[in-house]
DNA sequence: TATGAATGAGGTTTCATTCAT
DNA sequence: AATGAATGAAACCTCATTCAT
């Protein structure tokens, strides 16, 4: 008995896939996924629209259709990385008590993210010229919910008395990031695995306590 | 009495100008000059060969003659701001007294560096890493005498005390790294201008210190 | 009763179209035949890709999609004609008896050939050598088809007792076609028409019967 | 007792060479002489101007000095070939008697040129559009000094009988002229040696006697 | 829609040739 | 003169993108 397939009106359309935030043809994953697969060995902006094509075996023009453009397309594949990525770290620190505990779990949930995602990690960290550039993307948007969330969890911190409030919350917030990215820098540049528990705890210990040897 | 022409060696006609460790014909510098100015407005990818030729006055030709194309132009641009930053900086940390002491003044001034020169900051930050070769460029083995300039002062830090010993090294300068170039990143982004004194000390006394409140 | 676009096949869209060996899509035998035109009035290394792309309506770069250059033109094109001379000599030789009659027939048909041809007459004997990997290229192994078949002639005209057998074969195909060659080169200099009649009279008059006088 | 180098006029002056018709500084028989050697290898539309300036030792604007470009530098090169070639031919039919005698000799003599200067073969045969192309050329004008030459022989062998009176002259020059150069082409393009007694013999016998088998 | 064809644009490269000193 | 620098012009090549069916 066939039951698959319950579909309102014109049952000839082909369905609709969530990806990310974006509501993609089957067709346009596939594009999606395969140029995902070729930055696993090429850097973006040396892939071109004819590979894609023959990676996904769709049609290249279907990039325009689907995305309008190599360039979006880069951004919808972000889009749905941060999508996740924001998802995950949301939910990694939901009952943890402590602004410095909940920023200690997010530096270990983004680099842990970063581990299990280089591509996108590589992405992020070298190819930024390529959609921050114009930062009316979505993808910056998404990014900077990421970012508030930083800064409102630093808030509650000074707040709270466990982080000094005579540093700018921005400041703050931007040293975080900067500490995350340039410890994995080095691991992608030299595509080497990322190392969440070390990178974790050196960034926690600097950005924590300072490297200034306290005599107190 | 003749006097005049006295030359050296062969008259070569046109003289030798130094550009960062490179030797340029006038021309050379010409258009290294250009796409400097060029840079200034737009993003180096959507600046073309033709432009660079206009902008210098010169042959569109003589690009690949004097840099084999627009690529090494832009290393040999970025090559120079390099080899004047690693001046500067060493320059900047002469007879200054302690590890700290010394990591502060390089903070500072590798932010005012950038806070002079937007232009080079938003390439270094922005499009080197993206737009490419750079891990493999001339420009990268610059920019680790610099990095290995800090791994030195931190390693007489830990030496004499006055640095945590706890830590590794490497970690110490990719954070340090990380958080110039993160505080610098939002200015560069919006174009808004890279205010030294403000950014550099949120810099030194998080990480000198961290954030996190003490009771001693 | 739905009969329209019976297709063999894939529906490809566009048809594509034989020329001399190659198959080539409309495009193709656009910018083919620009350059036959173009080649009337200029020779071709003044012929630029700019103007083959502007006489044919087409791209420029698709002179380098369909045929890889420039220089690969000109070889399709002089393929297509040997395509069209080759089956024209060997249909104008069927039902003919007799070595010597075969050959005369060959003579005439190919100084006729030229005569209709000037273009490729020109090319085949002012341009081709010189500009061009000639002698490693298709059209060079189209041209050897057609010189074994003299060869093949002149063999069975000495088997028959009509062609003398002191002379090698290989020295009578030469003969043969360079003395249609250089019948034909002084009106191809002088943009003059080939007049095949008179020419081809007097090629097979000296071939076959030498310039002495006889006295038998 | 220096005798040497008596000038007329400033003593200051470089000496001149003769070459061929043309009289060249030293410094221009130098870039000739480099030219000359570059074809052993290479065809000469391959052969760049700073190859010939490298290779002479001479700076590149020298070819433009003294000969006004690359390919007058080429027909400079085939008039000095020709002035030999035609001195030389002249010289061998001295003293011969009969038409066909001398026929026989210039034929063979032109072939025992080939044979000894091959490369200059190879421009005549396979260059022939790079100077043949325009007709104005003093190359063209002294090759047609030679070819009246066989003119006048052809002429003068009709008169006396030796030579059928049925055929035009321009006719059997241009055989003889098509016979030589396409029995030593395939020796040119695969770079073998050109036999002179073999070619030349199977030449002369086609060309006074024809290949049709005589009965009488 | 889906697709093969076509396009425009710019980088790259190589030269013959000319210029300025 | 002689020379290194510069020039102009094309070929060559590769793409992202658009078009027409």
């Amino acid at each position: 008995m066939r039951v698959k397939k319950v579909k309102t009106q014109k049952n000839n359309r082909k369905e609709r896939i969530k990806f990310g935030d974006a509501i993609l043809p089957p067709g346009g994953i596939r594009i999606a996924k395969a140029l995902r697969t070729l930055l696993e060995n090429k850097d973006f902006n040396s892939i071109t629209t004819a590979e894609i094509a023959a990676a996904s075996g769709m049609n290249e023009a279907l990039i325009y259709r689907y995305f309008g453009g190599k360039r979006e397309l880069l951004h919808c594949l972000m889009d749905e990385f941060h999508y996740r990525f924001f998802a995950d770290i949301q939910q990694s620190i939901k009952g943890i008590k402590g602004s410095l505990n909940k920023l200690r779990k997010i530096i270990w949930e983004h680099l842990s993210i970063f581990e299990r995602d280089q591509v996108y990690a590589r992405i992020l960290l070298l190819e930024l010229g390529s959609y921050l550039g114009f930062y009316e993307s979505s993808t910056y948007e998404l990014f900077k919910e990421y970012t508030n969330l930083i800064k409102t969890i630093v808030e509650e911190g000074i707040e709270a008395g466990e982080i000094r409030n005579d540093i700018p919350v921005r400041s703050i917030r931007q040293i975080i990031l900067g500490s995350i990215h340039y410890m994995a820098l080095p691991k992608l540049i030299k595509k080497r695995a990322i190392i969440t528990d070390e990178l974790g705890e050196d960034i926690c210990n600097i950005i924590f306590n300072g490297i200034a040897k306290k005599n107190c």
